[in-house]
DNA sequence: AACTATTTATAAGA
DNA sequence: TTCTTATAAATAGTT
């Protein structure tokens, strides 16, 4: 179609070459454009020149990408490449991973195990025992802990006690004295003040050991 | 290029437009091989009928694959690099549930339980607790089962001891009978046949009950 | 699926 | 690149 009939054959004028790149290139898009506003068809194009310069089409009514997903599903073939195939493996392997951990776990909490032998509940009943020793053992050392610090409390509210009886016996010194000086205070008005032992002490502690 | 004019837009006659989709199709890929040809291009096409049914092209000098990685670097746009990250993503979501699962796991089996509080440590050991009761119901009624079974085999083990009493008290009559009216047999040529017990009868269903 | 009148694309030249 | 134009090629409507 032109002012001479051409081979279908490499254009050997770097020139030529290149126009006619040009004009066939602009009459490819025109023509994906036009079938697919004439019948509904969904295209896409891309093309390089020799160069290495681009230019692409595709329809508006899907994306390049949906249009890919599209012909992997009718042809087969993969364009995703290896990577994509690795990751979906990896997730493959971590979510059968994950399912014998859930299985593992609801076993130890005793779920799901109307399916398991003798045998099995027997090592699930070791491994439950044998989780409970230990956590026991840290629970122990827990209160250990705990308990020391409580002997501590108590030894400060011995001493605290032991401190404000003699604070006391100094107050009455210091009174009796001013009585024997002074004698005319009324006997009694200086009377024992007994410090109260802090009736809730104990209970903080309890407290403090289980919280 | 026709007998008339025609606007460029949708054909309305179905039949129409099937019929020009294919030839403009055809003519479509025609061009782009040309193109290909003539001008050292690479070129993909991908065409989808209405239908839904396929036609692409792909110059052979390079696969749509490398085609499309191509176009990735020259336009920017991102065809699976989307779907690589989701992809990515979904594995760390999913490899974070393992690690949980696994520390919950560990926490069952009394491990990894330092950096517990005793709130914490009391919760555990009521799930352990829990799981034990079940475990050793479920193991409770594997051995009730098991009893019964026994029972049932005590009682055949029990019955067959009759039966070879009562066999061999026949073979000890018929041996008498014999010897009263033929008085040529040598006494004690029918001996006592005691049927041996089945020394290994237990054994065996001791090791049915843990197997 | 052919045919063909006509439109469209384009090769070569400027 | 772009315009021109003679001619090849594509194809719309018809059979």
């Amino acid at each position: 179609m032109g002012r001479g009939k051409i081979e279908i054959k490499r254009i050997e004028n770097a020139n030529n070459r290149v126009v006619t790149f040009s004009k066939r290139r602009n009459g490819l898009v025109k023509k994906a454009k036009e079938i697919t506003v004439l019948c509904d068809a969904k295209v896409a194009l891309i093309v390089f020149a020799s160069n290495g310069k681009m230019t692409d089409y595709c329809c508006p009514s899907m994306d390049l990408g949906a249009m890919l997903d599209q012909y992997q599903k009718l042809s087969g073939k993969k364009l995703w490449d290896a990577k994509h195939e690795n990751l979906s493996n990896e997730i493959d392997m971590i979510k059968k991973e994950n399912d014998s951990l859930q299985l593992e776990l609801r076993h130890l909490k005793g779920e799901d195990i109307q399916s398991l032998n003798l045998k099995n509940l027997m090592g699930i009943e070791h491994a439950i025992e044998h989780g409970l020793d230990k956590v026991r053992d840290h629970q122990m050392e827990f209160l250990m802990t705990k308990r020391r610090n409580v002997s501590y409390e108590k030894m400060l509210v011995e001493e605290n006690r032991q401190l404000s009886f003699q604070l006391q016996q100094q107050e009455m010194a210091i009174a009796s004295n001013a009585r024997g000086m002074m004698m005319r205070d009324q006997d009694g008005q200086f009377g024992y003040r007994v410090q109260p032992t802090q009736p809730n002490l104990q209970e903080k502690i309890m407290s403090l050991v289980i919280d």
